[in-house]
DNA sequence: AGCACGCCGACT
DNA sequence: GTCGGCGTGCTC
C-alpha cells in the first residue's frame, strides 16, 4: 500500500510513500505521519490518499503520529479550494491550518562522541571552536555553529569533525505534546512485579530495553500516570518501540482524553427579549435563509445586530451544531472578545494569531471534538469543525479580513461563504456599512438581505457637522495641527459638559520627517524608496517598510548645511500641540507605536473608559469595536486624506470609516456629535454621510466600478514582481503583460509601480488583471499564469524569480 | 523550505 | 592557487 502525503512546504503537489505492512490498518486519511524528505530531514506530513501498489524508489512512512485523524475529507476539500482559488500551494494552506505543534520537523544536531579517542590539537581553529563549544553545550544545531564561527558555510568544518570521529550527527525529531489526549503507560499485570521476565522479553532489542529501563526509573521517581511521551523522551526511543512493547503485552496503554467539550450556556440577562423591530428582522432572516444560506444583515450602529447574532447562536446550538463567530483581525480583538465572552457562562474558544501555541492546540482539538462556539479571526475558518451550522462574519466590510502575507492570501469573508457551502451551514454577514461585494451579491440574488434602520432604545443618530476648510481662518498654532476654531470650540464645549472627545487621525502622510531647511533634502532609507520617520521613543529615524534605523543627522547629508528640521505631524506631535491649545485637558494617544505593548494599550483604553482621560487621539483602530458611554464628540480633522487616496476602493472605505467613527459618538444617554473638517464638502462621501442615506452613493460607486471594470463586477488579480535587478523585473513584468494580453486584451494593465516601489533593495512592479466572474475564466487564467511562471523559472538565471499572486487584492 | 552540488570572485 | 559566496535543482 502507498500513501499520498501532503507536506507543509511551498512545493506543488503531494508525495507518495510506502506504508509499512504493519501500519496498513492504522494508515487512514487525515492522520499525520513522520516521513523523511530529502537526504535527512524529517517532516510531519498528512495522509491525503491511500492506494494499493508498490513502488521501488519510494521511501517508507516512518511512523504514524495520530490515533485519530486531525482532519476529515471535507476540510481537505476546503484546503484544496483555497489553494486553487488563491493561487497558493496546498502546503501553504496546511501550514496555515495546523497549529505548530502538529507539524514539527526535525533538526540536525551535533553531539560530542564521548567514546572516541581523539586529539583536539590536530584540529583546525574552526573545528576546535566547535568541539570546545560542544564540550560545554553537548548539543549544537547548524544555526548555533554558524553563529559561533560567524560564517555561513560550515560544511567543511563539520565534516572535518565527523571524519575525525569526534562528533555524531543526529537528526533530532522534535516531538511536542500535542495536547490532544494524554497517553499513559503501565505494566501489564503479569509483568508488574517481574522485572526479570521483562528484561528477558526485550533483551533482543536495544531500544526496547532502554524504554523499559526508562519506564522503571520513572515509576520509581514519581506517581502514575506516566505518559508515553515521557518514556519516549527519556529513553530516546520512538512510537514504534513503545508500540512493540504494548504488542508484546508488557505495557498497557490508556488514554486520558482531556475534556475540552463544554456546554454553551448564556449568562442570565444576556438574551433579553427581542424588541419589535428585531423580531421583524429575525423573521426576515428566517425567510431569507429559506432560499439562500448567506444573509447580509445590515444594521446601523446600535441597532442590536449582536442580539440577533445571539439568537441564531442559541438556535444553532440547540440543533447541536457548531458556530464560528468571526471578527476582523484588529489590534483590539481582545476587547471584543472580552465582551463576547462575558455573554456566556461557559468557556468559549478563542482563536487568532495572538493566542499562545498551547491554546491554539487546545482549541484545535476542542473544535475537533465538537466544541460549540469559536470566536476568532479568519484563521479560525481552518479549524476542523465536525458539524458546522453557522458562521457569523461581523463587520464583513472590514479590509483586514484579507490575508496579505504569507500565502495563502485568502479572504476571511469569502472563504467563510465557501466553507459554509461545503458544510451545509449558514452565514450571517453583519455590518453597518456593507461592502460593495456583498451588496452586489444581494442585488444578484445570491445573498439574502435584511436591514435594520432603527437604533435600539431611544438612541438617536449622531449629528454630523462639516467644517468647510476653504473658508476657515486659523492662527499659526491652529494651522500647525489643522484644527479650526470651530473644532476647538466644539471640543471645549464638550469637555465643559463633562463628556469625552475622540480625535480620529488618519495615519498616512503624518509621519514626521527630517527635512533640510537649506536644500530641502529629506532623509531617505538606503534600502527603500521612502522617507525615514522620526521616532521619539528611540530618538532615531526609522523606515516603516524595512524597519531599519538611522541616527538623526547632525547636518544635512546632501548639502552639509547645519539645518535639519522636523516636519510633519504624527499623532504624537498632534497630541503635543493639542495639549498646548487645550492646556487643561487630559489627553491620551493610541496608535501603532503606543499600541505595540498589549498592556499599554489596555491601560489607555481602561483610562479612557474610566473617564480619567478626556480626549483620545488615535488612528482608525480607535474606531473599531469600542463602545465608550461618555463620548459626546468625535472629530475628524482631515477627512480629505481618506477619500483622496489613490485606490479604487478609497471612497467606499472612506464612507465606511467615517460611519464607523461617527458611530462612536453618543451612546445611550444622549445624541452625539461628529465634526468633520474637509476641503471638499461637496464630495459624494461627505454628502452621503450627511444625508444618512448611502444608497445613492453606493449606486453611483457601483456604476463607476462597472464602467471601469473593477471589483465587485470583475475579479481582480494582482501579480507583483519583486526583484533586486530592476531591468530584469521590468522585462518579465512586461512579458507577462504581453502574454496575458493575448487572452485578456485590455483587461490586463501595463506594469505599474506601487506607491512605494523600492523596498529593502527590491524593485516592485504590479500587473493587474480583471477577470470575468465565472469559474471557467478563473481556471483559464490560472492555467495561463502558471504556464508563464513555469516558463520564466525554467530560464537560466530566473529560477528564483519571484512573482507574488494576490487574488481579490484589497 | 532546506539541503547539496557547482561555478565564479577575494584572499593566502 | 584555494576558500567561501551564492545560484540551481531536487526532494516520493
Amino acid at each position: 500500500m502507498k500513501a499520498e502525503i501532503l507536506l507543509p512546504l511551498p512545493v506543488p503537489g503531494t508525495y507518495t510513500y510506502l506504508i509499512p505492512p504493519d501500519m496498513e490498518e492504522e494508515a487512514v486519511f487525515g492522520k499525520r505521519v513522520e516521513v523523511q524528505f530529502g537526504r535527512k530531514k524529517l517532516y510531519t506530513g498528512l495522509i491525503v490518499g491511500i492506494e494499493s501498489g508498490t513502488g521501488d524508489q519510494l521511501k517508507m512512512i516512518r511512523d504514524i503520529l495520530d490515533d485519530e485523524p486531525v482532519i476529515r475529507e471535507i476540510h481537505y476539500r476546503f484546503w484544496k479550494w483555497m489553494a486553487e482559488y488563491y493561487c497558493s500551494f496546498l502546503g501553504d494552506v496546511m501550514n496555515a491550518a495546523l497549529p505548530a505543534p502538529l507539524k514539527i520537523d526535525s533538526e540536525t544536531v551535533l553531539q560530542l562522541n564521548v567514546d572516541h579517542d581523539y586529539d583536539e590539537m590536530d584540529l583546525e581553529d574552526d573545528a576546535f571552536l566547535i568541539s570546545d563549544a560542544l564540550s560545554i553545550q553537548n548539543e549544537l544545531t547548524w544555526g548555533d555553529i554558524q553563529e559561533i564561527l560567524q560564517k555561513k558555510s560550515i560544511n567543511k568544518n563539520v565534516n572535518e569533525l565527523i571524519d575525525a570521529g569526534m562528533v555524531d550527527v543526529k537528526e533530532k525529531a522534535l516531538r511536542k505534546n500535542t495536547h490532544e489526549t494524554v497517553k499513559t503507560l503501565m505494566w501489564a499485570a503479569e509483568y508488574r512485579d517481574n522485572q526479570k521476565a521483562v528484561m528477558e522479553q526485550v533483551s533482543r532489542s536495544k531500544k526496547q530495553t532502554r524504554a523499559v529501563l526508562a519506564f522503571t526509573t520513572l515509576r520509581r521517581e514519581k506517581k502514575p500516570p506516566i505518559s508515553r511521551y515521557e518514556v519516549m523522551t527519556k529513553s530516546d526511543t520512538d512510537h514504534a518501540t513503545i508500540r512493540a512493547l504494548i504488542k508484546k503485552g508488557i505495557l498497557l496503554e490508556t488514554k486520558i482524553k482531556k475534556n475540552f467539550l463544554g456546554e454553551l450556556i448564556f449568562r442570565k440577562g444576556m438574551l433579553p427579549p427581542l424588541v419589535d423591530f428585531q423580531k421583524k428582522a429575525l423573521a426576515e432572516m428566517e425567510q431569507a435563509f429559506e432560499s439562500t444560506p448567506v444573509v447580509l444583515l445590515e444594521g446601523v450602529t446600535g441597532s442590536g445586530k449582536t442580539r440577533l447574532y445571539l439568537e441564531w447562536i442559541r438556535r444553532v446550538k440547540e440543533a447541536g451544531q457548531q458556530i464560528l463567530f468571526m471578527i476582523p483581525e484588529i489590534a483590539l480583538t481582545t476587547h471584543i472578545i472580552h465582551r463576547l465572552e462575558a455573554i456566556f457562562e461557559s468557556d468559549v474558544i478563542v482563536y487568532h494569531s495572538r493566542v499562545s501555541e498551547k491554546s491554539r492546540m487546545e482549541a484545535y482539538h476542542s473544535v475537533r471534538f465538537g466544541a460549540p462556539l469559536v470566536i476568532g479571526t479568519r484563521s479560525a475558518l481552518l479549524l476542523p469543525f465536525q458539524n458546522l451550522g453557522l458562521i457569523i462574519v461581523d463587520e464583513e466590510h472590514d479590509r483586514s479580513y484579507k490575508q496579505l502575507n504569507p500565502a495563502p492570501r485568502y479572504h476571511g469573508r469569502d472563504s467563510a461563504v465557501y466553507l459554509a457551502l461545503l458544510s451545509d451551514a449558514r452565514v450571517i454577514l453583519g455590518s453597518a456599512t456593507p461592502s460593495l461585494e456583498s451588496l452586489v451579491n444581494v442585488q444578484e440574488g445570491k445573498y439574502g438581505h435584511v436591514m435594520m434602520k432603527e437604533r435600539f432604545g431611544l438612541m438617536e443618530m449622531p449629528e454630523i457637522q462639516i467644517v468647510d476648510m476653504r473658508q476657515v481662518q486659523m492662527s499659526e498654532e491652529q494651522a500647525e495641527i489643522g484644527f479650526s476654531p470651530q473644532l476647538l470650540q466644539a471640543i471645549h464645549q464638550m469637555l465643559d459638559a463633562g463628556r469625552q472627545v475622540m480625535v480620529f487621525q488618519n495615519r498616512r502622510g503624518f509621519a514626521p520627517v527630517f527635512l533640510c531647511d537649506h536644500c530641502g533634502h529629506v532623509v531617505q532609507c538606503d534600502s527603500c524608496d521612502v522617507s525615514m520617520t522620526y521616532h521619539k521613543f528611540s530618538e532615531k529615524l526609522q523606515c516603516h517598510y524595512c524597519r531599519k534605523e538611522k541616527p538623526v543627522p547632525k547636518e544635512c547629508p546632501s548639502c552639509h548645511f547645519w539645518s535639519m528640521k522636523m516636519y510633519g505631524m504624527g499623532t504624537e506631535k498632534l497630541e503635543e500641540h493639542l495639549q498646548s491649545l487645550l492646556p487643561d485637558a487630559t489627553i491620551d494617544r493610541m496608535d501603532y507605536d503606543t499600541a505595540s505593548g498589549r498592556k499599554r494599550l489596555e491601560r489607555i483604553l481602561t483610562r479612557f473608559s474610566n473617564n480619567e482621560t478626556q480626549i483620545l487621539v488615535g488612528t482608525q483602530m480607535i474606531a473599531k469595536g469600542l463602545d465608550f458611554e461618555n463620548v459626546g464628540l468625535v472629530v475628524v480633522p482631515r477627512a480629505d486624506q481618506l477619500f483622496s487616496f489613490p485606490d479604487f476602493r478609497s471612497a467606499e472605505n472612506a464612507l465606511q470609516m467615517l460611519r464607523q467613527v461617527s458611530g462612536r459618538s453618543g451612546r445611550k444617554k444622549e445624541k452625539g456629535q461628529v465634526l468633520i473638517q474637509t476641503y471638499n464638502p461637496d464630495h459624494p462621501v461627505i454628502q452621503s454621510l450627511m444625508s444618512g442615506d448611502d444608497r445613492g452613493f453606493y449606486q453611483q460607486e457601483l456604476e463607476e466600478r462597472k464602467v471601469f471594470r473593477f471589483a465587485p463586477y470583475y475579479r481582480m488579480v494582482k501579480v507583483t514582481f519583486r526583484n533586486k535587478n530592476r531591468k530584469k523585473n521590468t522585462q518579465v513584468a512586461y512579458e507577462l503583460y504581453h502574454y496575458l494580453q493575448a487572452s485578456f486584451g485590455d483587461r490586463v494593465s501595463v506594469p505599474v509601480e506601487p506607491l512605494v516601489s523600492y523596498i529593502n533593495h527590491y524593485y516592485l512592479l504590479d500587473v493587474f488583471v480583471k477577470l470575468h466572474r465565472n469559474r471557467k475564466e478563473g481556471t483559464f487564467f490560472r492555467k495561463r499564469l502558471n504556464h508563464f511562471i513555469r516558463e520564466v523559472k525554467s530560464r537560466p538565471g530566473f529560477s528564483n524569480f519571484r512573482m507574488i499572486v494576490n487574488v481579490d487584492p484589497i
